[in-house]
DNA sequence: TTCACTTGCTACAATATGTGTAGCAACGAT
DNA sequence: ATCGTTGCTACACATATTGTAGCAAGTGAA
């Protein structure tokens, strides 16, 4: 595995879990990636297509990334979460919920 | 305001709260710079002290964007959140729940 | 068995984004 | 006046991302 939690993260020499996180998902298109994958697994094609066409360079470098640190799986039936990825999407859900309310502070 | 949501982010037309978010927060250090400013506020040198040292440049740009999209004020104190800011670190401390979860998933 | 079609990618050159060092103008205290 | 702080800007270099093209492997029908 490549880059585990405990391992380094750009910009930090302690290793923090937290810095890791940020580290990744502070990466252009690694939590939208994430979050298209919520209600279903999807092939590298439609997964593409869901992300408004990210270069597929980019897509399937970010895909590795996720499937070495244990986010993501690639299956029969596609690309999808892990147990961990899973967990990590309902966080991103909570930031969803966060940013209806941001939009509706914003737009007073 | 430069960018609300309800206003463009990169890659996605939709404008959808959510991707705006997305838009901000991945890019390198916009977390990071957030999660420093959990229990205090602080001037520019120290909130760039805690960053690992991240070019001024950068920080000054960051801090730019997040004040101008409502998640972070400067008074006589330093740099702070605002009432969204505050709301939106909650979710990210969240995210480092997640993350020392996902740390001792991974040594295992 | 050859064709049409889908899949998961890789190559590569252009562009955008981030880095690191230097230093400056404005302020308040001595 | 000078010292030390602050919040920043300039700029040249390095890294990351984009967009298009296209390929090799698999599947299924003719």
């Amino acid at each position: 595995m490549a880059k585990k939690p405990g391992l380094r993260a750009r910009g930090s020499t302690t290793g923090r879990p937290i810095m890791v996180l940020f580290d990744v998902l502070g990466q252009r298109w690694t939590m939208r990636i994430l979050w298209e994958l919520r209600d279903a697994r999807l092939s590298f094609r439609d997964l593409r297509a869901r992300c408004d066409d990210v270069s597929p360079t980019l897509l399937n470098r970010r895909l590795k990334e996720l499937r070495d640190i244990g986010l993501l799986d690639h299956s029969d039936g596609g690309y999808g979460y892990t147990a961990l990825g899973r967990d990590l999407a309902v966080q991103l859900a909570r930031m969803g919920d966060f940013a209806t309310r941001w939009a509706a502070a914003m737009s007073t």
